[in-house]
DNA sequence: TGTACATCAGTGAACGCGCGTTCACTGATGTAC
DNA sequence: TGTACATCAGTGAACGCGCGTTCACTGATGTAC
């Protein structure tokens, strides 16, 4: 199983954290290659580094723990990426399209770690996992406000909620896409994120420019305006 | 644990589909009352339902079966839920969102439900299941159709595209909401899963209704032409 | 109507498995003298 | 420079647990005569 050949040398003194490193990595490896969250075991990543199940206990607490470390380096990695997609676009909400699109284009590659911070029970609600998740999203909702900054989104609005309504957007190609990979061809995945995306943002965007009066069927009458300003659909 | 106070009777001759069916109740019943898939054992259902262990295997093969029958009972109750919403809805485009709604509503009153035959890894791939769900959706993508003949959506674009897209949006909603209860409160739910369908039709709507040309900012134009059409956006 | 018997719904006990975790231990490393 | 010792990274073996599944069985039900 182990690819190392040299029986595994015991740290010095102060170098335990090289071991807790490898066992992370471990963990994070074993969840891309067997592709389920269920062979994270305690056994399995000592396995896999080479070490006795028990040593695992002198970096981890206990499994929680490790998941927790696991969890809080795929966030860490999640929004490197984002903010890396969007570091160079100067407009605003080209630059959150950007950013959606690298997420779930992380998702995608990344589909078990995604799933075990994104789609799994959140029991976990303390600890370094949050504040990571946390700055993720924050990152996030300062795209939005450069959007509603430059008009795109009202300014009166809350950006968390918008926030949460485009994340939903992407959330939702990376959810199921994930579930369900054999619904579309891998080129398709990424024009259904991309139209996915796009819909939401500029969705949202014209959902706030009609009126909010909730009258019986707003629907069929915002087709006609559509067709009146921009002509009739095509497929594209 | 059980609440019958008499012991069982044995079933008569012919009536072991009797016990099946209290196999499955039980099986969903103790997935909406735990909250969790883990708890959904053989021996779990059995104790339950008020039967040996062994028992179970008389009327499913295998876990695997239960669960299947499981999966194809949620997916019966989510179609009706769906089809329900959306038959006394005249306009098209009205009936979707319906159906859209309804579907995050199931999912949000059966999360764990939801979260077996939608958030799961997809290893089932034969089966009554698969033709449920398969349903399911065709009753999805006929409600698209209809919006295609309507001319909200694109007449030569492909149906079962858009239905993937809008689907991806409804389960955006659902299945971050599931994971992530504490996101937002219990009322914001329902106009988080509003909006975000909402933004996702009409999002997709006015997609088909812009140039195909992938220019290199087609973003920034976009907004001003919101702009000019409807006005400058506001908090709804 | 009465009795022997086949059927089959349901059972009790046990199987092997992999899991998380604990415990007393080993033995290389570094330090004090 | 040499030696006794404290430290601590890592180990081997075992724990109890709940799981899915199997097996030989029991005993009520219905049927044949």
């Amino acid at each position: 199983m182990t690819s190392t050949t040299a029986p595994r040398r015991r740290a010095r003194r102060g170098e335990g954290a090289a071991l807790r490193a490898e066992i992370l990595t471990a963990a994070r490896t074993l969840l891309a290659e067997t592709g389920s969250d269920d062979a994270v075991s305690i056994r399995a990543v000592a396995e896999r580094v080479g070490v006795s199940t028990p040593s695992i206990y002198l970096h981890f607490a206990d499994k929680d723990a490790l998941i927790d470390a696991v969890c809080e380096s795929v966030f860490a990695d999640l929004d490197a990426a984002m903010e890396q997609a969007a570091q160079t676009v100067p407009d605003p909400f080209e630059a959150l399209k950007q950013r959606g699109l690298a997420y779930v284009l992380f998702a995608l590659s990344n589909p078990e770690q995604y799933r075990i911070v994104l789609m799994s029970r959140a029991k976990r609600t303390d600890g370094a996992t949050d504040v990571l998740a946390h700055a993720m999203y924050q990152h996030f909702v300062d795209g939005v406000r450069l959007c509603q900054e430059a008009g795109v989104f009202a300014r009166d609005a809350d950006p968390v909620a918008i926030s949460t309504s485009l994340w939903a957007a992407a959330h939702g190609v990376a959810a199921l896409l994930i579930s369900h990979p054999g619904l579309v061809t891998e080129e398709q995945q990424l024009a259904m994120a991309d139209q996915g995306i796009s819909a939401a943002g500029l969705g949202l965007a014209l959902l706030q420019r009609l009126p909010a009066d909730p009258s019986a069927e707003p629907c069929e009458d915002i087709v006609g305006v559509l067709d009146a300003a921009f002509g009739p659909p095509s497929a594209g």
